[in-house]
DNA sequence: CCTTTTCGCGTACCGTTGGTATGTGAAGAT
DNA sequence: ATCTTCACATACCAACGGTACGCGAAAAGG
């Protein structure tokens, strides 16, 4: 029992590999089974072996690229110290994270489309928003930002971050995007805190 | 020359009502087209007569469903004279119209998936969003709020909503969801005001 | 009026699509 | 050495979006 194993895992990664691909270029929609197989070197009969069908691929894909999110987020935010600064950092990570092409067509607008809104937002809540409910849980709990519920803060800069990486994705050089994107977001954040001393 | 415009204006009605409320309840991908026409009482003959396909007549519902938004909140806010009271008031009204399931599914949802996000962005900015980057223009030239570009921020606020409306609608009654969501919100648009007098 | 043109729409058809049923041959178990 | 499992290929299907064309009534022209 190593061999078949190995292989399977095998296939099963050229798949998410090449369809991750195909789905960020081209969309949910305008890609065919037919080709995604194509591009992996194998046959339909290998892909409803490995996953359910089509949505289950993508499903699969999302949660690929959703966790590579939360990856990058939880490691540029585990390397602050103060809990305000690493609320920030992480912010800020997201942002630059989700402007990659794959991560705006696959999480951001084929997701919810394709999955439908509930599923997509559970699978986000395990994702990179669940480390921004944690971080403002954090903050409320060491009183930087007054006590109030997490769930609707979480959902409203999320919703805008969200769409801010596919504006500043959209409007050209991502890099000087995010100079003109960030000092207001900066400014609603900083608006949640108790006690503003910073500008 | 009239029967004829008549009739065909009148099929065409047919197939946008109908049409949209099968996208509403099930998602552009899951309907098709014999559904549609046989709902409305055509055939597909009729539908590629008056559209150029699928994707044409969501177009047609999707702009439906955004000026009906854009007007419920145009004229909400018409209502206000102060330009602050007029800016929250729209922002409530658009929360509250984004809560009815068709504009959740066609426009929040579907809408980037099919038409893609830049052309789904250039139908929303003639649509609500215009009225909140005006809002914000005259909130800024009033001096209310700080000299800055409206673009990014317009689409952070948008953003936030466009969340804050799915997530509302999703967690049982709106009502009492708005309830949550608002007071988060609130404070972040009162922090744009230079001067902060108000809570 | 009668003829001719226009056009809104129905009918019949096509290539492609996602999905399924079944075959096959090698890896693993006994 | 035989039997079982299983990763995957092959062949096939109904349904889909889309197209070509035909029909009949309304408009236009004389």
């Amino acid at each position: 029992m190593n061999v078949r194993v190995q292989q399977r895992e095998r296939t099963r990664e050229l798949l998410l590999r090449e369809s991750r691909r195909l789905f960020a270029t081209r969309g949910y929609g305008e890609v065919s089974l037919a080709e995604i197989v194509g591009a992996a070197g194998v046959t339909k009969g290998a892909l409803y072996h490995l996953f359910q069908g089509k949505a289950d691929l993508f499903r699969a894909v999302l949660e690929q690229v959703q966790q590579e999110v939360a990856r990058t987020v939880a490691h540029t935010a585990d390397g602050e110290d103060d809990p305000w600064t690493r609320f920030t950092a992480g912010c800020r990570a997201f942002l630059t994270a989700s402007t990659a092409p794959d991560v705006q067509r696959i999480m951001l607008v084929d997701g919810p489309a394709v999955l439908g809104w509930n599923e997509w937002r559970a699978m986000d809540e395990s994702g990179s928003a669940h480390h921004l409910a944690d971080a403002l849980g954090e903050l409320i709990a060491e009183g930087v930002i007054g006590a109030q519920p997490v769930a609707p803060l979480t959902h409203l800069l999320s919703g805008a971050m969200n769409e801010a990486a596919l504006w500043l994705a959209a409007s050209g050089d991502p890099g000087s995007g995010l100079v003109e994107v960030w000092p207001p977001l900066a400014r609603m954040l900083d608006a949640l805190r108790v006690d503003r001393t910073g500008g």
